[in-house]
DNA sequence: GGATTTATGTCAACACTCCTGACATATTTT
DNA sequence: AAAATATGTCAGGAGTGTTGACATAAATCC
């Protein structure tokens, strides 16, 4: 009954249109676990996102993070002052290129840092529980497919091929 | 080996550790697909947000369109005065309570929303494509158990039992 | 070594989105 | 008639993102 059998087939055109969805709610609700915490220390979720990608990547440039998040300078200059004056984020002088400042969390900084983590992992952790280890590694694939290849890059690779698509 | 057995395993949190930054990569790239096609508009994400439920919910009141978005009444009506105002949405005075103003999208505001979401659809089918069923079955679990219960009660339910947590 | 490029910081200005609190109108409910 | 509800609006503040220009220090190129 179908009128063209090399469309996405129905099953999953239906399964994306509830995943637009699915995407809205879960997200949100995610982010607000973190935002919950951020309130206490009058900052955002832009402070939250630098926070996190220094201190994952501790040492990382400001020309590096900048890439990670892809905002512009001045979004971040007035994020990144926030973090600095309220002693988070520390600077230091790249070693090898002199130009550059080395970003690192504080010990302040690494505690607050600590606390967003938890909660998300917390999250993630107690919805994971309920998924058998097929699903939690489908989560994953389709997390990860949904990115650019650019932004996959950053993750492990995956078992299965992701590219596949041959019509 | 492990200390605490009852503690989440260290698999499951090294897991959850990952999904942070999935959810933070899939959810940008994702809404940036919808992202690119709303600044030929010169529209943002909230009239975005706004447009999507209601043209999936069509006749819905201002107060139901202000439960499912969770933002204030000061902030969806500068979005819906733009929406309005520009003529892709459209207001009716409701017929059992006339105080109610049921919202509708216009022609336009369909052709806008059509395309707003072709564009999330296919990047979602494309990365679904990739997936078994079980997989993708796993996918929509996980995003439900994220969600807030409030949330997921919006999504038809799913077949296995969510709720499950005996320690 | 001088010219150019790179990494970073900063100023000014603008737009979008969200918030709080207050107030107004029309309509429904009690 | 009084109270509650649905909606709209005004004033003002904060966070986050943008563009474009300009400045400094340090590395790199020729």
């Amino acid at each position: 009954m179908s009128e063209k059998p090399t469309a996405p087939s129905e099953s999953l055109d239906a399964a994306a249109r509830e995943a637009i969805e699915l995407m809205f709610f879960a997200y949100r609700d995610f982010t607000d676990v973190a935002d919950r915490i951020l309130e206490d220390h009058d900052l955002g979720r832009a402070h939250h996102r630098a926070l996190y990608f220094i201190g994952t990547n501790g040492g990382i440039t400001v020309g590096h993070l900048l890439e990670i998040l892809n905002i512009t300078k001045q979004s971040l200059a007035r994020v990144l002052r926030r973090l600095i004056d309220s002693g988070l984020v520390k600077q230091k002088v790249g070693a090898s290129d002199r130009r550059q400042r080395l970003l690192l969390v504080s010990e302040q900084g690494q505690a607050l840092l600590d606390e967003l983590i938890d909660a998300q992992r917390t999250l993630l952790v107690t919805a994971f529980e309920g998924a058998d280890p097929a699903s939690l590694s489908g989560f994953r694939q389709v997390m990860l497919s949904i990115m650019t290849e650019e932004d996959r890059l950053r993750f492990e690779p995956v078992l299965k091929d992701l590219q596949t698509r041959a019509a």
